[in-house]
DNA sequence: AAACAGGCCTAAA
DNA sequence: TTTAGGCCTGTT
């Protein structure tokens, strides 16, 4: 039943099975939050899960794969992964590929100030996620102006209205809905055109998603050659883009392309430069962990509104 | 009911 | 080069 432990980089994991769900354990995962992770808005298709039997689980569409990230202590279950999986996608995805302790560090050392350090402490164990890059970019076009509760209700409907079917009968306990639904391809966002695409009442922003669907579909934006680039050049050729501006670009290059000092300005950002930083103050200075900074800051200013 | 929401585009100085 | 409106829609 319990195959053998292994080591998966620098953590040891197993996979096992419990009736027809296969799972990963990974042990002495140090700090890591599932809902601060999966709630600081960096994501918009993962939801915590009802009734859930550990100390935190959150469950939502990945990849393509219907997943749910569980934690008890420093255990993190991933189900319905297996070691394949797990190696492939979500050892990245998780950013656990990411040295956190290393990252607070050089942060904090940058960044003494008192502010830095506190909202260091309130959003210990966020995981930067290296998310799809296109899912990214689209999903963010769809954020701008626009709040958190409607943008996740545009994202999903645009998964139902053309995404693909997920089998994830077999997840209903880890808050599987009836029909789950993979992020649309490109093309398949281009397919509904920009009519389409209103009808899920996205408003203005229906050319720009198009505008985007379109030009990965052609490859005219080589989002694949783009995440290889530096990420002052992933934000310039992002922001050719009809609708995507410096903020949407940061967030696309940050969460979608694992560019860790790209620092999106937004409101709530702009905030707490105004009110904590010297006024003209240059968060490149923050090193090439600004981005994880950003998320921290980020985190703060958006708790209990 | 008017204002606002994790921006961006366009037009006008 | 910088700045003010306007924009779809839904919620408060």
């Amino acid at each position: 039943m319990i195959s053998e432990q292994k080591k998966c980089f620098e953590y040891e994991i197993s996979e096992k099975r419990e009736e027809n769900i296969t799972y990963i354990d990974v042990w002495d995962v140090e700090g890591f939050s599932v809902s601060k992770t999966f709630d600081c808005g960096q994501c918009f298709r993962f939801r915590p899960v009802e009734g859930s039997l550990h100390e935190e689980e959150f469950s939502g569409v990945v990849f393509g794969r219907f997943i749910s990230v569980a934690r008890d202590g420093d255990r993190l279950r991933i189900y319905n992964c297996d070691e394949t999986f797990f190696k492939e996608r979500l050892y990245c995805y998780l950013g656990l590929c990411d040295d956190y302790r290393a990252i607070r560090q050089d942060i904090a050392n940058r960044c003494p100030t008192e502010y830095m350090l506190s909202v260091m402490e309130n959003g210990e164990g966020i995981r930067i996620l290296r998310q799809d890059s296109w899912e990214a970019l689209c999903s963010f076009i769809i954020s701008q102006n626009n709040n958190i509760a409607r943008i996740k209700k545009i994202i999903n409907a645009l998964c139902q209205k053309c995404g693909e079917e997920i089998d994830a009968s077999f997840m209903t306990e880890h808050g599987a809905s009836e029909k789950e639904f993979a992020f649309p391809s490109p093309e398949a966002v281009m397919a509904l055109g920009i009519d389409g695409l209103r009808e899920l009442r996205v408003g203005f922003r229906a050319s720009y998603i198009y505008d985007g669907a379109r030009r990965v579909a052609y490859g005219e934006t080589d989002l694949t050659k783009i995440q290889k680039s530096d990420w002052q050049t992933a934000i310039s050729e992002l922001t050719k883009i009809r609708g995507v501006g410096l903020k949407v670009a940061s967030c696309t290059a940050l969460f979608g392309m694992a560019k860790l000092e790209a620092f999106p300005i937004d409101v709530w950002i702009r905030r707490m430069l105004d009110e904590h930083f010297p006024k003209d103050f240059d968060p490149l200075l923050l090193g090439e962990y600004a981005g994880i900074a950003q998320q921290y800051m980020f985190y703060s200013a958006t708790l209990k509104k």
